[in-house]
DNA sequence: CTTGTTATTGCCATTATGTGCAGTTACTAT
DNA sequence: ATAGTAACTGCACATAATGGCAATAACAAG
């Protein structure tokens, strides 16, 4: 695909290599399509390669990050959750305190905020990697009592 | 002091009960002042108390940030810092990419973007939890070159 | 004060992710 | 094609954080 050949030669391009591993992790993102955590796309790769280890793909998918073609979110369970870009183009990511899910929106909306704040306080937003936590349409918290406290 | 007894006050009419380990969790972060990790917490509440183990700091500090009394941000480096809040107030973090500093900013200019995404998505921000990503005055990624990849 | 209930703890195992290193392999230049 | 260089990999191990569980202890009631 052209897609891929554009990056494998940026990759060159900066000194990097062009591995069987990096290329199994970037078609198994394609296949998967969606969101998929370091183990699930760990499991495809090895079901192509069977002595690739998760190291590497862990390794991968840093990479792929630095080159803005993953994009990476802490689910609210202790997993993170990878997603191949380009199709859907950047986007904020909402993520949902109550049901874990993970919803795109519009990346422009964040635009003013990181104006404010790189006035304000000379910051410069990151608006790319910018993950906003909160509550999904369905778990809406209880209105009024905001800080409710769970029993374990 | 008085802001600890309202927060004991409010535990115990929850159900939970005030531990030893939880008066000196808070009694620490109060000493500490600053960010610190569960670690460094640890330690010093282990000079205090030796048998303390570090998952009962684990626990409690979950616990405090349930209760809005603790803030937790994610640094560059694999390890969560924790902060006391009340004496700051709630506020945005701003995260530094380049050297995992932690800036403290005006957290109504959030609210915006969070009406915009509760008026286009249906989603309600938790600005609380809100941490934004990006680089510092001191920071600043090479301009025009937004996308470059260090080689390891 | 004594007793009962159950939230909480310490301990230990486990998970998700990161790292050091020596052997391997992709790329470059002859 | 051959050889040299250094990026990359697999492996083994380290680390931060979480979870199960039986023993403990905080609180409420009598
Ligand atoms: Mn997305
Ligand atoms: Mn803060
Ligand atoms: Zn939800
Ligand atoms: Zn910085």
């Amino acid at each position: 695909m052209a897609c891929e050949e554009a990056f494998f030669k940026k990759l060159r391009e900066r000194g990097f290599r062009l591995t069987p591993q990096r290329e199994m992790v970037l078609s198994v993102l394609h296949q998967i399509g969606d969101f998929a955590t370091a183990e699930q796309i760990h499991d495809k790769v090895h079901a192509l390669s069977s002595s690739v280890d998760i190291s590497t793909v862990y390794r991968t998918l840093d990479l792929f990050e630095d080159f803005r073609m993953v994009s990476c979110v802490e689910r609210g369970d202790g997993q993170r959750v990878y997603e191949l870009l380009g199709m859907h183009g950047p986007h904020l990511h909402l993520v949902c305190s109550g049901c874990g899910s993970v919803m795109g929106a519009e990346l422009d909306l964040a635009r003013p905020l990181a104006v404010c704040l790189r006035e304000d306080y000379g910051f410069e937003v990151d608006v790319n990697r910018l993950h906003i936590p909160g509550f999904c349409h369905e778990c809406q918290p209880v209105s009024g009592e905001a800080a409710t406290v769970e029993k374990r």
